[in-house]
DNA sequence: GTTAGCACTCTCTTTCTTGGAGTGCTAACA
DNA sequence: TGTTAGCACTCCAAGAAAGAGAGTGCTAAC
């Protein structure tokens, strides 16, 4: 059944004082805050209606009423005026272009916080598809090889490891220009068993080496996919009864404390491709069963060509949809423009 | 004025009660459950001495007595009797003996967590004073120099610069064997601007890549010196009532989001450089002031020489003394035998 | 279809009551 | 002189009772 356009308007006001105050809302304050001048008794009927419908609940008999998860998705989904905002403090941290990414990403997740003031994680983009672009082994010590990887996106590793053999400076360059000639430009896939037989066999009484070194390399790679997650905000919590109390908050700090637990949240949205815009889960719907009391927020943001993260915002169900949607969606946009205008 | 035996073990008796139920103490518990053999009436007495002398307090006129801050330094003082407590999963963890010194520390403090049901924190040993152990510029791109800096610990630290002038593979190894033949062996402070401008005039027209390298250098060193703090188990706060309620939970935990708020109890340890024993913090003697109704047990490790860190266990002021500094001691063994093992 | 009016329900707050735990004091005892 | 039994007293915590307020649903009138 659709909606009429009364309803829909009383459903929005309802929605509206119930963000504010996070109190019940009653039928005579509504008759009041509208332009549609209709007595509270009118009201009564329709919120009768509007109950049926599964859109608000009565917390008991004598309560005004209070949106149903239903009725937050239906607002979400019709009603919301989401306007682009900007957040003075981002744009002076953008601007920085901070070469540490994790910096950069734990300040964006701070500010972020403090200005929705709900809890916000972030995740560092994930570089798995990048194409090896730099391989350099040095000599630390009589018997230490360091081995330096820079991915594309200037992603750089270090490993350090214990050789018997002693080498001079002649094999090393030998060996940097053996690797670097046939792994560059490939992708971890791409490297095959052939390849390192065949590195191996060049590189003769050194072969050992070699394969040590392409393990170190395929490791500190590897290490990168267990994915960095950054929070920040998270004690905001505690500003909204619904979730402060005992239970819920050590539940959710819990999640915030254990980053594993957010991780749901980024694949959820990681793996579809085409995901681009902004996606709320209300109540239930959200995929970390610790924030069934919450709503939750995410955009996913693109750095470079396949270099992707999440951003999240977690909150009270009677979250500022708007005002959050409005600030993800700006901030989107100043990231592309940063990195649009690098290249 | 000193207190007499009995009036000692009444006092042990109090503050294991308290420990153990976390409610206030009355005179006929005591009378039970010391070997004492005295009424309730005699101990009564001497509880209003030791009440008078400060040592418990009386949260209201018919209630029991709890221990006050001074009560449980003299507890922690004179009548602790901690055991080494080997904790098993840490000696899994200690003997894999990660390279990724991160994933270690965090670890530890999880575990540390776990095994205790208290708040733990563990801050990345300081390397300031190192020395500059290697250097090695490459040309990741025609425009890009990557700068690997080792230091002693083979603690590795890695920039991209820009540059404008084409350089070729000769002038790369020069610059590398001027800037190792200067630096290495040198701590930060060591290095003056005598030195660098030496270095500049022997590099000629490339004497502003040399600035810029220095500066790369300092600056990366540097960053190391705002320090690096794991946490884990803040939420089990969330197990002692007199921790958990809205106001004092928000400020713990913001206390452990914000780890520069826990920099305190760090700098306070490290400073001592006498101090490797165990130290407690009873009550207002602590210097984070949001943990002013905790306790907190610090220890400070040591991996190799001046390369030190600070172990933290934050809990409620009845916490388990005993059971805290076992652990604690029994890990600071198991890292020296580590670390002195291996060298 | 809208509205005024009214009885009704439920929660929240306040007040009062009661039971229990524990104390301090006194007087008796060894 | 130290220890103990006994008793009156204090205070908190938990429950019961009462009242206020908010809001509803329903009916009847417009």
């Amino acid at each position: 059944m659709q909606l009429d356009e009364r309803k829909k308007k009383i459903m929005q006001a309802i929605i509206r004082n119930y963000l504010e105050t996070g109190e019940p809302v009653g039928s005579r304050t509504i008759s009041k805050y509208t332009d549609l001048n209709l007595s509270s008794a009118t009201i009564r009927n329709e919120m009768a209606d509007l109950e049926e419908l599964g859109y608000i609940i009565q917390p008991h008999t004598s309560a005004g009423r209070i949106p149903s998860d239903k009725g937050y998705r239906l607002y979400v989904d019709q009603m919301m005026e989401e306007k682009e905002r900007e957040v003075e403090e981002l744009k002076g941290i953008l601007l920085e272009k901070e070469d540490k990414m994790d910096h950069l990403l734990k300040q964006v997740a701070k500010v972020l916080a403090q200005n929705t003031n709900y809890a916000t994680m972030i995740s560092a983009p994930q570089y798995h598809r990048n194409k090896l672009k730099f391989i350099q082994l040095s000599l630390v010590d009589a018997h230490q090889l360091l081995v330096v990887t820079v991915v594309e996106g200037n992603v750089i590793k270090n490993n350090i490891l214990n050789v018997e053999e002693k080498l001079d400076s002649e094999i090393l360059l030998k060996l940097n220009i053996l690797l670097n000639t046939h792994l560059n430009g490939l992708t971890l896939e791409e490297i095959n068993l052939n390849m390192i037989t065949a590195m191996k066999q060049q590189a003769g009484i050194h072969s050992s080496i070699i394969g040590n070194v392409i393990d170190a390399i395929a490791e500190s790679i590897k290490a990168d996919e267990d994915l960095e997650i950054y929070t920040s905000g998270a004690n905001n919590i505690f500003k909204y009864p619904e979730l402060a109390d005992n239970q819920k908050a050590s539940e959710l700090i819990t999640a915030f404390e254990e980053k594993k637990l957010l991780e749901e949240l980024v694949e959820e949205r990681l793996a579809d491709d085409n995901n681009t815009g902004i996606q709320i889960y209300i109540g239930d719907e959200t995929p970390v069963k610790s924030m069934k009391d919450c709503s939750v927020v995410t955009a996913t943001y693109e750095l470079e060509e396949g270099m992707r993260g999440t951003i999240g915002i977690i909150g009270p169900k009677r979250m500022d949809y708007d005002k959050v949607v409005g600030t993800l969606k700006t901030l989107m946009h100043q990231l592309d423009d940063l990195y649009k205008k690098k290249e």
